[in-house]
DNA sequence: CATGAATGAGTTTTCATTCAT
DNA sequence: GATGAATGAAAACTCATTCAT
C-alpha cells in the first residue's frame, strides 16, 4: 500500500515526465532528463518505478485519470441538472473544447500516446477503454433525442473522432486560435441543429 | 543528379522503412534493421543517406507525396469530369475511404508522422502545408456549393480533421470494419445532405 | 564488545548469507537480499557490519569455525577414547564423509569460499591455516602408525585433497549417491590397509 | 560460419579474459577490461558475443576444449604405443602433474569454473561431461589391470578428485612445489602398486 | 536500534557513424 | 558501390552506502 508521501514522489516524476513531453518524445527523454526535471536523482526513479516502460505505463495511467476526472467533475457539477437536453449538449460541446480539445499541452501528449498505443497492445487496450466510456457517456446525452442506441452511438463516435482531429489539428497546423474555435462552433452547431 | 538505380536503392531503402514501421516506431527500429529489412548493408544507409534522420526526412516525403499523388490522380480520372457537383463529393467521400481512411497501414504510419511533427518543426511544416493542400482542393469542390468562402474552408478543415479523427480510430478502437464503415457512411452523408 | 544481542542478530545475518549462497554466488548476492533473507532492514546491515565485503569476511570465519567446531567436538568425543588407532580412523573417515564431503548444502558454499580465497589473499590465509589445521590433526592419528613424520603429514595431506575433490565431485558430477559412497569407502579401505 | 579473422578476433578475447582471470573473478571483471586486455574497443566485445554471459560460456568451452585437445595429443603420441600398462600409467601420472595439476595459472582459473559451474546448470552440464570423459579414458586404462569395471571406474573417479583436490591445494595452501610434487609422486606410486 | 528514501558511481548494452578494404 | 569491423557516446539499470527521521 503506497503511504501518501511515496505516491506525491511519484506523482512528481510524472508530472515532471509531462514537462518532458512537451519537447521529446519519450524514446528520446532519458531517465536522467526526468529526473532533472523531478528535481530528484535519477537512481529514484528506478526506486518509484520497475524500469523506464514502468514510468510511461503509469503515466499513461495518470494522463487518462486525470482527463476522465475533469470530465465526470464537469458532468457532475450542480449547474448541470434541470437543463434543457438541447442546452446540456451545447454546454458539453463548450466545455470540450475550452479544456480538452484546444488545451495544447494536452493535445501534445495525446498524440504521443496515440503513438505509444499504435505500438504497444496493453497501452493500445487503455486508451480503447477510455474512449469507448467518453463516447458511451456521449451517447447517453443523445440518447434521449435520438431513438435508435446504434444511430447515437456512431454519431457519438464522429463526434469524438472529429475532436480528436481538431486537437491534431491544434498542434500541426499552427491555426489562429479564432479561425479554429469557429470551426469547432459551426461543426458543433450543426449537430446541435441536427438532432 | 541521383541516377536512376540509385533513386531506385533509395526508394528501395524507404520501403523497407515504410515496413518496419508497421511494426515498430521510428526511434525503436535500428538502421541495421531497415538495411535488413531492404536487404542492403547497413553501410550503405550512409551513402544514400546524410544519417538516421536524414532517412527519415526523405521518408515523410516520399509518404506524403505517395498519397498526393494518388489523391491527385484519383482527380484527374477522366471519369470524374462532368458529373454533378454532389455525385462528385460523394465519389470523394468513397474514394477517401476506401484508400486513405480504412488503410490501415497507412493510418498506422500517419500516426507515427504525427507524433514526429508534433516534435519536429520542419516535419511539422511539411504535414502543415500537405493538410492545407488536401483542405484546400476540399474547399474548391465545396465553393461551387456554398458561397461564403471562409465557410467553405471550415467544412473542409473540419471534414479532413474528421476523417483523421476515424483512421486514428480505425487503429485504435479495434472496430468492428462494417460498423466503422456505417459511421462514416452516415457521417458523410448527413455533410452531403446539408450541402 | 558486542552484547548477546547483537550477536544473535550478526548470526541472524550470516545464517541468512549462508541460506542466499545456496542459491547465487556472493557477488551477484545483493545487501538486500541477505536482509530479506535474515528478516531484517537492509539499512542494518551497514549497523552490524562495515560493509558487504566485511560480512563476507565474518561469514567465511562463521563457516570455518562452524566446521572445526563439529570437527573437534566430534573428537573429543569420549566413545573416541580407548579405540584402536586403525578403528578410529576409519571412524574418523565415516565422520568426515557423513557430516562433510557428502554434505552437499556445506560443499557448494565451499566451492564459494575457495573461489573467494584464489582472489582475496586474506581469505586465502585464513583458509590456509583452517587446511593446515586438518592436515595436522590428521597427521597426528597417522604419526602413531607411521613412523616418519614427513609421510604422515604428506598422506594426510592428500587425503584431505582427495575428500575436497570429492566434495566438489558431489557437486559437478551429480553422482548416484550410493555409487558414490563406495567410492569413499573403496578408497578410504585402500587407506587404512595401506597403513 | 565464422571466417577465419573472426575466429582469430574470438580467441583474441577469450585469451584477454584468461588473462584477466588470474587477477579478478569473472564477476569483477568489466566488460571494458577484458577489451583493454584484448586491446580491442569495448564495444567489439558485443560485436562477437551476444553479450557478457556469451563470452563466458564460449571461454569455458574454449577453456576445456584446449585441455582436452591437450590431454588427447598426450595420449596420441607415438610413444605411448608398446609400453607395458603401468609404465603407461606411470607416464600419465607424470604428464598431469606437470601439465595441469600443477599449472596454476589452469587450476586457478579452474576453481572459478568450478565455482560458475555450481550456479550454473548448463555450465555444470558441460563441466561434468568433461570430467565424465577423463573419468572414463583413465578407467579404459586402469581397464587391462582390474578385471572389474565398476572398480576400475570408482577407482579413476577417485583418482581424478585427488587430483582436482591437489589442483585446489596449489593454489590454496601456496605449498612448496618440491614437497607437493612428492606428495602427488608417493600417492600415485601407491596407486600403481596397488594395481 | 530501525527504517527506507536518496545518492552516485559503475556496469552492461545499444547503436549511429566511420572507414579501410 | 559494397562490406563489415571498429569506435565511442549515451542510455538504462543496479546497488552499496549514507543519513535523516
Amino acid at each position: 500500500m503506497p503511504s501518501k508521501n511515496e505516491e506525491d514522489k511519484r506523482n512528481q516524476i510524472l508530472e515532471a515526465l509531462n514537462a518532458c513531453l512537451q519537447n521529446k518524445p519519450f524514446d528520446q527523454t532519458s531517465i536522467k532528463e526526468i529526473a532533472k526535471a523531478a528535481g530528484v536523482n535519477h537512481g529514484l526513479l528506478h526506486y518509484y518505478f520497475k524500469n523506464k516502460e514502468d514510468i510511461l505505463i503509469h503515466y499513461i495511467d495518470y494522463v487518462i485519470n486525470h482527463y476522465k476526472r475533469m470530465f465526470t467533475d464537469w458532468l457532475n457539477r450542480p449547474e448541470m441538472e434541470g437543463h434543457e437536453q438541447k442546452k446540456r449538449i451545447s454546454a458539453f460541446f463548450l466545455f470540450m473544447n475550452e479544456r480538452i480539445t484546444l488545451n495544447k499541452a494536452l493535445s501534445k501528449v495525446f498524440i504521443e500516446i496515440w503513438e505509444i498505443a499504435a505500438y504497444n497492445p496493453s497501452v493500445k487496450a487503455k486508451l480503447r477503454q477510455a474512449y469507448r466510456e467518453w463516447v458511451d457517456t456521449l451517447a447517453a446525452m443523445l440518447q434521449r433525442l435520438i431513438i435508435d442506441p446504434d444511430v447515437s452511438r456512431r454519431i457519438s463516435t464522429a463526434i469524438v473522432a472529429f475532436l480528436e482531429g481538431m486537437a491534431l489539428f491544434s498542434i500541426i497546423l499552427e491555426p489562429d486560435e479564432a479561425e479554429f474555435q469557429k470551426i469547432l462552433a459551426g461543426f458543433q452547431e450543426k449537430i446541435v441543429d441536427m438532432l
